[in-house]
DNA sequence: AAAACGTGGGT
DNA sequence: TACCCAAGTTT
């Protein structure tokens, strides 16, 4: 196929060079391909780093406790994938002997290993050709050969997979994936991609048709949601706090917090401490005070998170209480971190 | 099968 | 500012 020799010509030329692009150790590139879903390079290389450093085999990661995961994970987002990370390394190391699946299929049945990562394993790893088809490849392709198909449809999903799965070069499956995917990162790029120097651009749809910036089509925006967090902040003379594991379902599952008030609207100190919530939390009195003098709002990718952080001196709380000291082992959210950094520097 | 799941960079 | 979107997967 002209195009995937055309893209593999590209890739030679002007590929990053990156740590996981010298190896085919499944291990560390089942590690890159988790790390990079729905992240850009530049935000998970220092985690690549940092995880290879500290579990160089599959058999270190399988070996560590889940929270010692999460912390080095924390600052990556979209935490089911450190969880999922951990659950395949003890799978692997301790079902499979420490040997990852060899093919696509079997890659599959991996959790945190969907249709991209067990195609971009089996193909860089083994040569299996099978297409990737991640949001570079939905660009590229429905701008070179102007497929309208909204990406996020069952049909387009459907649609562009089959259509990637003719063009891959089944002699490199796996140099053709990663070219079609640093050509659409670097080149093809979402906003004022490099259509004057494309060597692309001869048989281009979407350049002929002047629609390289409507496309690819994606359907429906999703719409945000607004809560209101009051974090408690407990500080008592012997220098204790409280912090809690988030669990069931929602957001940061398995990461710490500080104990939480969540009300639907808007309330102040006087409804805070009057809460059921605090007057539980305190036995004795507390001195309460704001933090920050503005609200916080955290953005998540589909809620709005507008936080209050309050500091409450009191002698007891009606939890279970950890040094100051202990509060930065543990992994929380970004949040948090933020609130963390700031008030330990004020205190000291 | 639509919705949930984080964070940060870019415009 | 607000919105897009980035090497997607799970439920």
């Amino acid at each position: 196929m002209v195009l995937a020799k055309q893209l593999i010509y590209w890739y030679l030329k002007n590929k990053r060079e990156l740590p996981w692009r010298k190896t085919k150790n499944p291990y560390h590139i089942w590690l890159s391909e988790i790390m990079l879903q729905q992240t850009r390079v530049a935000q998970g290389l220092p985690y690549f780093l940092a995880f290879t450093k500290e579990f160089p085999t599959v058999f270190d990661l399988a070996k560590a406790n889940e929270s010692k995961v999460l912390k080095l994970w924390q600052g990556l987002g979209y935490y089911s994938r450190a969880r999922n990370l951990h659950f395949t390394a003890k799978y692997v190391a301790e079902e499979l002997n420490g040997v990852f699946p060899k093919t696509y299929k079997e890659l599959l049945t991996l959790k945190g290993v969907g249709d991209y990562t067990a195609s971009a394993i089996a193909s860089i790893c083994y040569n299996e050709p099978v297409a990737v088809v991640d949001g570079n490849v939905y660009r590229v392709l429905s701008r070179f050969f102007g497929i309208d198909t909204p990406i996020n449809s069952n049909k387009g999903v459907k649609e562009f997979k089959e259509l990637a799965q003719t063009l891959i070069d089944t002699s490199q499956p796996g140099v053709y994936n990663q070219a079609i995917m640093d050509f659409g990162a670097l080149h093809c790029k979402p906003q004022n991609p490099l259509c004057h120097e494309c060597p692309l651009a001869d048989s281009c749809v979407a350049l002929a048709k002047n629609q390289v910036k409507n496309l690819p089509v994606k359907e429906k925006t999703i719409k945000i949601k607004k809560r209101y967090f009051n974090y408690i902040v407990p500080v008592t003379p012997q220098n204790e706090t409280v912090l809690e594991e988030r669990k069931g379902k929602g957001i940061w599952q398995g990461l710490y917090q500080f104990p939480l008030i969540e009300t639907t609207k808007k309330i102040g100190e006087k409804e805070l401490i009057e809460s059921k919530q605090f007057t539980t939390l305190f036995p004795k009195e507390t001195t309460i005070s704001l933090f920050y003098n503005k609200d916080i709002v955290h953005k998540l990718s589909h809620q709005h998170l507008i936080t209050r952080f309050w500091i409450v001196k009191t002698e007891i709380v009606n939890k279970e209480m950890i040094n100051w000291a202990e509060v930065k082992k543990h992994p929380v959210p970004v949040l948090i971190d933020k609130f963390l950094q700031e008030y330990l520097n004020e205190k000291s």
